[in-house]
DNA sequence: ACAAAAAAATGAACAATGTTCATTTTTGAG
DNA sequence: CTCAAAAATGAACATTGTTCATTTTTTTGT
């Protein structure tokens, strides 16, 4: 019966990933202890360490699960549209929507800070470039005229604004507003970033 | 020599909060310990708990200072501009600036979440009221059309769109933009954002 | 000025948690 | 079937947040 090491090994490493998201999921990024994930698991302690060097290695991995999320929810998101206003509409909406309903994920996604010497692993990287493509796929379609690097500055710009308008709003560190003006403050926001070229002349007056 | 219990308190809970500021900006918050802050100001353990419930009050209260040096550098950064799209655009990049100048007390600012329970103090609401309103006031200058209820919703929009950029590229979660990319960018965000009335209607297809 | 009470300060002790490793149990190869 | 390799365990250690009995300092009443 050979093979069987190699499964108890997948299947530890996936239990205890999954134990540690729903970990995450239920008590936040803060209350991630091995020993509960191993309890949750159904091993002892040790294994976690045979599995993942420490535990901001399972955060990693967990995080990774919460990226893998969230492209699927906006794929479906985008999926139908044509319309690259609306696809960047649907996508910001789509972003909302997903951190609201994975507040504790999302929030260990974007909390935790590695320590010092360690950097964010190329996965994570690569699952960004594939969400910023999205975005550089429209606003090049309503902005033909962008040069490459300009199109990747804005493409950042324009993630990054609507990260942080999603982030104030689902953290509630200042008040936040209530559905319908969210609603139009978050179009108003996409529609100012998507179509620059719109825009009246800048004004003159210094 | 009655007032020495009362000069002892104050500077104890003075030093112990100035040793926690200094933890903060050299090693970040996650290297915030109770006896380090203690070494630091020169007592004990104990004495770290006479004066803060625990180390979140303590985080609380330098997280208060570093509002309050938020204040002072937008403060100077505004003073001597009188066209308000000028202000935001100063406003902007004084908050980049000052990120980048004091990261990891600005990193404590925003990736310090209280556990389940407790909420931010008022005082840190007031803080940022405070700064809240000098980017309304702006934007009323430059839009005085607004409802005072589409003002305040604005704002906080600007607000947590710029404080988005800042952070991505502060904490260079992604790779991040050059200087002079970075600031045409800021500048564009803070224009988009500025003068909604003078963009072009919206598209009437869907 | 002195003694007792109140406040300030201490640091030992406990609990929770990350991490390691010697030991035990299970699996694979000959 | 035997034994080496791998998997799994859980005791043990270090660090850290937090508490509290004890000691030191200050205040108060006389």
């Amino acid at each position: 019966m050979a093979g069987v090491q190699k499964a108890k090994r997948e299947e530890a490493s996936r239990k205890l990933l999954e134990a540690a998201v729903m970990c995450v999921e239920e008590k936040g990024i803060d209350s991630l202890h091995a020993r509960e994930i191993a309890r949750q698991a159904g091993y002892s302690v040790g294994s976690v360490y045979k599995y993942y060097d420490d535990l901001d290695a399972i955060i990693m991995q967990v995080n990774s699960v919460t990226l893998a999320r969230l492209k699927q929810a906006i794929g479906v998101a985008v999926a139908d549209k044509s319309d690259p206003l609306e696809r960047l509409n649907a996508l910001a909406f789509a972003y909302y929507g997903f951190a609201q309903a994975n507040r504790k994920l999302w929030e260990a996604l974007f909390s935790h800070r590695l320590p010092e010497g360690r950097s964010i692993p190329d996965e994570h990287r690569q699952e960004n470039v594939a969400l910023l493509a999205v975005i550089g796929a429209a606003l090049l379609e309503l902005n033909p005229a962008l040069a490459p690097e300009e199109l990747d500055a804005r493409t950042r710009t324009c993630f990054a604004a609507v990260h942080g308008f999603v982030t104030v709003s689902v953290e509630r560190r200042f008040v936040g507003l209530t559905g319908e003006a969210f609603a139009d403050e978050m179009t108003f926001l996409v529609e100012a970033l998507a179509s620059p070229q719109a825009r009246a002349p800048a004004l003159s007056s210094s």
